[in-house]
DNA sequence: TAGAACCCTTGAGCGCACTCCAAGCAAGGG
DNA sequence: CCCTTGCTTGGAGTGCGCTCAAGGGTTCTA
């Protein structure tokens, strides 16, 4: 596993598949290097696509769970982290600012007491998802109409 | 028409109505001051929602065709901007780089002979679009999945 | 004739989400 | 022992899309 700090995920990106429907229904977990329940950043870098610095950021920002780490410090992230990480790159292509995700993961450190409050986060997302692509789908139109135009 | 220099839209953002499907056929073109085809910025402003600052800058980066200006230098916009200004909100809200637009901009003002590349630039754009509202749907499944459980 | 409201320009500043830098530690191979 | 690779840190820098400030002109109403 050779994965330069400085390589922006060259192909990897493994959150948009090319042409697929998208509604693949659970994909085979993580392509998870070994058995072991715990990867090295770079290990992460390559399943989720984000750069190493952006995992530490997200880190500092309070983004994430805590990390264990290695006896000579090193992140060691569990299948759980890749979990969480799954749904943060769900939650930011909708848009959501990375301040809300701080608030949610802060809720979820919070405990079971912010179930409540959790679900209507993720109310409020869903009902501003689905607004957005009526939006889109308005756009959709106006381009079909500009397209035709240009035939 | 009083408005404000530093007046951000206070409501009258015509791009997302409170709560409609969205699917409203055509409205009835621009709530047009009055029946001249001039108007002054701050009049674009109310229609349009975007802020005096940001109708300079689009034109400051090529992003305007012409904009006719009075004796004493004002500008005097007219239907044919508001028309394009209405098709850059479209494309904006789709997530088209600034620059993008500029680009079809240019186009534009270079003539018919573009018509072709003008035609591929928007059919790039509804495939990035329709994309995007995929996207959006699978992370509306997550959602669906994740609301359910905190229920 | 004053004052308010509106407009102009150039250039700097801001918030977001990263992105990179510099300096240094730890482990393994030759 | 040294070299390379990969990781660590705090803080600075970047690109985008605006957003605002400063300083000044014009136009309307009282």
């Amino acid at each position: 596993m050779t994965v330069m700090e400085t390589t922006p995920a060259p192909t990897p990106a493994p959150a948009r598949d090319q042409g697929g429907p998208e509604i693949c229904p659970p994909p085979p977990a993580h392509p998870r290097p070994d058995g072991q329940d715990h990867y090295t950043i770079s290990e992460v870098v390559a399943v989720t696509g984000l750069t190493a610095h952006t995992l530490r950021w997200y880190e500092r920002i309070g983004l994430m769970p805590h990390i264990d780490r290695s006896h000579t410090g090193q992140r060691r992230y569990r299948n759980r982290d890749l979990d969480w990480l799954t749904l943060v790159g769900k939650l930011r292509l909708t848009g959501m600012p990375v301040a809300d995700m701080v608030r949610y993961a802060e809720l979820v450190r919070e405990g079971e007491q912010t179930f409540a409050q959790r679900r209507e986060l993720l109310e409020r997302t869903r009902h501003d998802v689905r607004a957005r692509i009526a939006e889109l789908q308005g756009t959709l139109a106006v381009l079909d109409h500009k397209i035709d135009i240009y035939s």
